[in-house]
DNA sequence: TCCTTATTGACAATGGTTATCAATAGCAAT
DNA sequence: ATTGCTATTGATAACCATTGTCAATAAGGA
């Protein structure tokens, strides 16, 4: 349930830092520059190397922008989608439990295993609309 | 409701020419290298500019892969959501009204408007799970 | 056939991400 | 505290899909 690290260190902990701050999700490079701007500098690289380990112990949200870019986010305990705005890049989370149950039913009636899905709906927030 | 084009060319027809024969989704570098194998050789740009068009005119779904590579196929007529196998990556094609409604829905509760989902499930398929 | 201009393609440039590897720093044992 | 092992770091280079550039080409109407 806790990380997968080994060590503790304190670039680390910048790097979760930011995440914490930010609600929203959040480039790796924003978060290189974010820590650029502050005392703690922390290297790129590393903070790739986190975003990766946060991901696959599944600590952090991972969303592809259209563009390929990777943003993170740290993970709520419930599973959830996203409605996200085109425009200005606000997102909401959604919870819907039968689109849960749907994605289940569906992958065993084809045989799948191991399955994890992703919802996100795409729009224009009302702000923006105007 | 045809493409956006303003003329006809080969090297157009030869890449939609692929795309008819490749079930699935495929990149466009792999279409290069299709076509470079090939009698008709069409240019990478050309290949880019091709997919960005059918994509903006709707004759082709866009999925983007995990490491942000874009993979393109000839749309069906009807939208439609995708299984895919994280090993083979067979994908299968589902249809879900219900999902769609609930999409429309939320989206309208959250006041969002031009709205496009994407729903994908990705698991282990039969055959990959011995 | 001529002419306009949409289109092409070779090549350079961009930019996010990953690989490299010597230097550094946790942390357990002494 | 000190030592020793090795996980971790970070500057830099490499990678690679995608986009920009621009002179040359070809589609298609006149």
């Amino acid at each position: 349930m806790s990380n997968s690290f080994t060590r503790t260190t304190k670039q680390r902990n910048a790097v979760i830092e930011v995440l914490r701050d930010h609600k929203g999700f959040i480039s790796a490079q924003d978060i290189h520059n974010s820590l650029k701007n502050s005392a703690s500098t922390v290297g790129l690289s590393t903070v790739y190397r986190t975003m990766t380990a946060l991901t696959t112990s599944n600590e952090v949200d991972v969303m592809l922008r259209d563009d390929g870019e990777a943003l993170y986010r740290l993970c709520s305990s419930v599973h959830h989608h996203h409605l996200v705005c085109r425009e200005c890049g606000t997102t909401i989370e959604i919870q819907a439990d039968y689109v849960e149950a749907w994605a289940k039913d569906v992958s065993k009636a084809h045989g799948f295993s191991d399955i994890d899905h992703t919802v996100e709906i795409v729009g224009v927030c009302k702000k923006c609309s105007k």
